[in-house]
DNA sequence: AATATAATTAGACATTTATCTAAATATCTA
DNA sequence: TAGATATTTAGATAAATGTCTAATTATATT
């Protein structure tokens, strides 16, 4: 699998993008994200394997607990196939934001 | 489906990120994109009617070919998820750059 | 009008995906 | 060590997805 696919597969579900979304804001346990969701755990935990896959995020065992952390790295490697796309304009309305 | 949802299905498939990529470059019919994939025609019609209904993509028929070109605003809309993720940053590595 | 070309639609089929429940694993605490 | 809590793994299943061939639609040409 190309080195973009996977995450572009991970953002495809609206579920994982909203855990994305969460993750923004700050670190959160397993249980913790779980419990925004109306869907049993393993699915969560599912959901979570796949972004884990796909480098979107990092997870760390602290004691019973793991935490889940936002990746940026591979963030901005999705970021860049946008920026590729548009011209590297990014969105800016001014072209002194451009590159 | 979120407005959002059906973009980032859409761009789930490389075949899909690929057309896009070639739209990119310039204006192409449903014949010249398929010459570019050892793919059957109708599947990539197939995957031209998902950009389609994505709204990344705009059709205009031309007496027997029909040309597809990107259509950038739900681009930017993708783009924007990303930015908003990024706290806006958009991945430029200088805090001028940034909005 | 008949034929050729460009593209889509229809229908079938195998694979992948998202979800669930039940069971297993890992860690903490009494 | 036994029990409680947090999380994952296993296995089942329904729905979605990507691909194909055959048929259809739309346009152009002779």
């Amino acid at each position: 699998m190309s080195l973009l696919n996977m995450p572009f597969k991970a953002l495809s579900d609206p579920t994982r993008r909203k855990i994305i979304q969460m993750l923004k804001e700050k670190d959160m346990t397993a249980g913790e994200i779980a419990d925004n969701f109306s869907m049993a755990k393993p699915s969560i935990s599912h959901h979570l394997s796949i972004l884990k896959q796909a480098q979107l995020v990092i997870d760390e065992r602290k004691g019973q607990n793991i935490y889940y952390s936002l990746n940026t790295t591979v963030f901005q490697e999705v970021v860049n196939w946008f920026f590729n796309i548009k011209g590297r304009s990014g969105g800016f309305e001014n072209e002194e934001d451009k590159i």
